[in-house]
DNA sequence: TGAATTGTTATCGT
DNA sequence: AACGATAACAATTC
């Protein structure tokens, strides 16, 4: 589950080994992993060199001495790891790096969704993702205008990489709780003190998440200490540090959310009884496989 | 065993 | 028609 934290600490600690290296030999072991193909990003990387290793929104970008970018996305359970590093056998290797020191990086990847992408398209393949929340365009006033222009639940829309980049359930929510506002609170509801404190409360997660260098809640990423700073996530049934209630879990948009109902409490009645529908699908609707129209 | 997790895509509803 | 919500999906661990 690595968010922007997590990734923006990986990518500190990776940079001083990688940056300045050549890149000798290029083996994925999982051929669906590799976009737009094996052989793509093989041809694309093999003798060039990593002039910086930087990251957008949750993705690791390689800047390779001939403008193109190499782009890592370690969806859930991805991790770098360097040859040797560790005790024993890593598990889950998926690509292979051997560098022009004699190190090697290896990508592990239990679950198989991360994602290697190549690209010649240094200037535009980023369009479409959303804001930098750190950097400093990211003021109240453009988030004030972002959440007008839709009239979505702000969780989900927070969680919208085309709209902001990097943040994923934990920071969410926990930006969420700081700014004291209900995840179901409708975007273009919110007024402009309130998006003041969301836009703080984003920055001062993500900071704080970077300074602890990541939240460690499973083995996926080792290391971090913000969990210790958790105020919401994961602490359903346990008492507001703020106010003293209860945690509640509940569920939106399909993720498991966590809030404090004295510190954001909902917005008005229930008079979106839209999401009170709650619509069965009589049958799943199973399509005919598409892979027989679309060989890779 | 099923729940949890991310981001993309297809589809349904308004 | 455009937008928003929803579900399926990829794969694995505990």
């Amino acid at each position: 589950m690595p968010e922007l934290p997590e990734v923006e600490t990986i990518v500190r600690a990776c940079r001083p080994r990688l940056e300045g290296r050549s890149i000798m030999r290029f083996r994925s072991l999982w051929a669906r992993q590799a976009v737009p193909s094996v052989p793509a990003v093989r041809a694309g990387v093999t003798g060039r060199r990593i002039v910086r290793l930087e990251r957008r929104g949750k993705f690791i970008v390689f800047a390779l001495d001939d403008d193109a970018r190499l782009l890592v996305h370690l969806r859930m359970s991805g991790r770098f790891e360097f040859a040797g590093d560790s005790q024993g056998e890593p598990r889950h290797v998926r690509a292979v790096w051997d560098l022009d020191d004699g190190s090697r990086l290896l990508f592990c990847d239990a679950r198989k969704f991360g994602r290697v992408m190549y690209t010649r398209d240094g200037r535009t393949w980023s369009d479409g993702l959303g804001a930098e929340p750190l950097a400093s365009r990211f003021t109240a006033a453009w988030l004030g205008r972002a959440l007008a222009a839709r009239a979505r639940a702000l969780k989900p829309l927070l969680l919208d990489q085309s709209v902001i980049a990097g943040l994923g359930n934990i920071y969410t929510d926990e930006a969420l709780h700081r700014a004291g506002l209900h995840p179901l609170r409708r975007s273009d509801t919110v007024q402009p003190g309130e998006v003041r404190a969301l836009r703080n409360a984003i920055r001062a997660v993500l900071t704080e998440g970077i300074r602890r260098q990541g939240t460690t809640i499973d083995w996926i990423y080792p290391g971090g200490r913000m969990q210790e700073r958790l105020r919401v996530y994961g602490r359903g049934g346990e008492a507001c540090d703020r106010c003293g209630d209860t945690i509640l879990t509940l569920r939106v948009g399909q993720r498991g959310t966590h809030i404090c109902p004295t510190c954001q409490p909902h917005p008005k009645s229930k008079r979106n009884s839209a999401g009170s529908r709650i619509r069965v699908p009589d049958r799943p609707a199973r399509h005919a496989p598409r892979d027989a129209a679309c060989a890779e």
